[in-house]
DNA sequence: TCTGGGGTCCTAGGACCC
DNA sequence: TCTGGGGTCCTAGGACCC
């Protein structure tokens, strides 16, 4: 018996559970994203596979979506109806006999197991979710939770496989640095400049070299990264957000101060609403501010007293703009909450936990 | 061809204090 | 003429992930 970590990722999620209830677009092309109208300014959450080969991936607008293929049924984005198949997912986990899960998102999960043979376990839990949720899943086996995570891309769809340090230098050593978890265009960018290019450069450059690039923690940890290396310790302790946001894109962006005001008000409110759920006051106010065309500053302050009133985040959001003295056309502001950290702190052992959706 | 919405963490540098 | 050393708090900004 070892320890092994699983990684657990439903394929084409919100795609699968739209198909579950449309049986009838089974084998076509579906995009899932924004209201489902691909004339808006919205892009696509998940692309079936079959709209997969016409080149649709997700983060791509639904305007070029649809101009690659036309024929694709696009759905708007259902979340009350992808959280309820997602606790579905996760609570079969959980129901594995000896199964730790640590939830990473609201497709994926790590499983934490000890096992002679994790092959036949990560096939079990392959058929267990099936069963429960009609939704298949790809299974990423390791011996740390980096080489779990990225084995299951090499899985899908529906497949199972696993990565270990005998075989990590095999299968990853040649492969760009960027096809790490962690590593993405703009690290990959400075790791070339220092001539690394494959996850073996990355493994094998001195460690002093990547804290004077950078920094004394982000360089040890690209390093331990190349070789794979990191914890394979899972853990279920439930996740304690940070912070709650709401932005939103305008269709046609605002040049009114009046239509500035409205939309930080609303946005402000949303996240009180959010904040009050939990019974946790915001500390701290985070604006977001995209101005036609492509250009995003995001900036930070720090409220004088906690507080629950929309109308003092709306003000703070709107002081923050104002400083900017940039008066181009706007095309999408956020606001987030920074919220009163919980007794005793945040648990530093969940600090790579679960990024995203619940 | 045009850019969602939800999150988190890290680094640098300035202000300020002793 | 040269500018401590250590610490905290805060903001700006970059980066990444689902």
């Amino acid at each position: 018996m070892s320890r092994w970590v699983l990684h657990v990722d439903m394929d084409q999620f919100l795609a699968a559970v739209e198909l579950l209830r449309r049986p009838e677009l089974v084998g076509q092309p579906v995009v899932v994203g924004g209201r489902g109208d691909p004339t808006e300014r919205a892009v696509v959450s998940t692309a079936s596979y079959e709209a997969r080969e016409f080149g649709i991936r997700s983060g791509m607008p639904l305007k070029v979506a649809v101009r690659r293929c036309p024929e694709a049924v696009f759905l708007p984005v259902d979340f009350p109806v992808y959280e309820a198949a997602s606790e579905q997912v996760m609570q079969t986990l959980r129901d594995v006999p000896g199964a730790v899960v640590e939830v990473l998102g609201w497709d994926e999960a790590f499983v934490g197991l000890d096992s002679a043979d994790p092959q036949v376990a990560a096939r079990a839990i392959h058929d267990a979710v099936l069963a429960a949720t009609g939704l298949h899943c790809s299974v990423g086996i390791g011996d740390t939770k980096v080489r779990a995570k990225i084995a299951t891309d090499f899985g899908k769809p529906q497949g199972i496989f696993s990565l270990t340090q005998d075989t990590w230098f095999e299968v990853m050593g040649d492969r760009p640095a960027t096809a790490l978890w962690g590593i993405g265009k703009a690290i990959g960018a400075r790791l070339a400049r220092l001539g690394i290019q494959t996850v073996r450069q990355l493994a094998e450059a001195p460690e002093e070299d990547l804290v004077a690039a950078f920094g004394a923690a982000t360089g040890p940890h690209l390093g331990r990264l190349g070789r794979g290396e990191g914890s394979n310790h899972v853990d279920d302790t439930p996740w304690v957000a940070r912070a709650h946001g709401h932005e939103v894109t305008f269709q046609v962006d605002l040049t009114e101060r009046a239509q500035v005001e409205d939309a930080l008000g609303g946005l402000s409110r949303q996240v009180v609403a959010d904040l009050a759920a939990e019974g946790r006051a915001c500390i701290r106010v985070h604006l977001k501010v995209r101005f036609a065309p492509f250009f995003t500053l995001t900036r930070v302050r720090k409220l004088p007293e906690p507080t629950l009133d929309p109308q003092v985040i709306a003000a703070t959001a709107l002081a923050l703009l104002d400083k900017l003295a940039d008066d181009r056309p706007i095309r999408l502001l956020g606001v987030r909450g920074e919220m009163v950290p919980p007794e005793g702190g945040y648990d530093p052992s969940r600090t790579q936990g679960r990024r995203g959706a619940p």
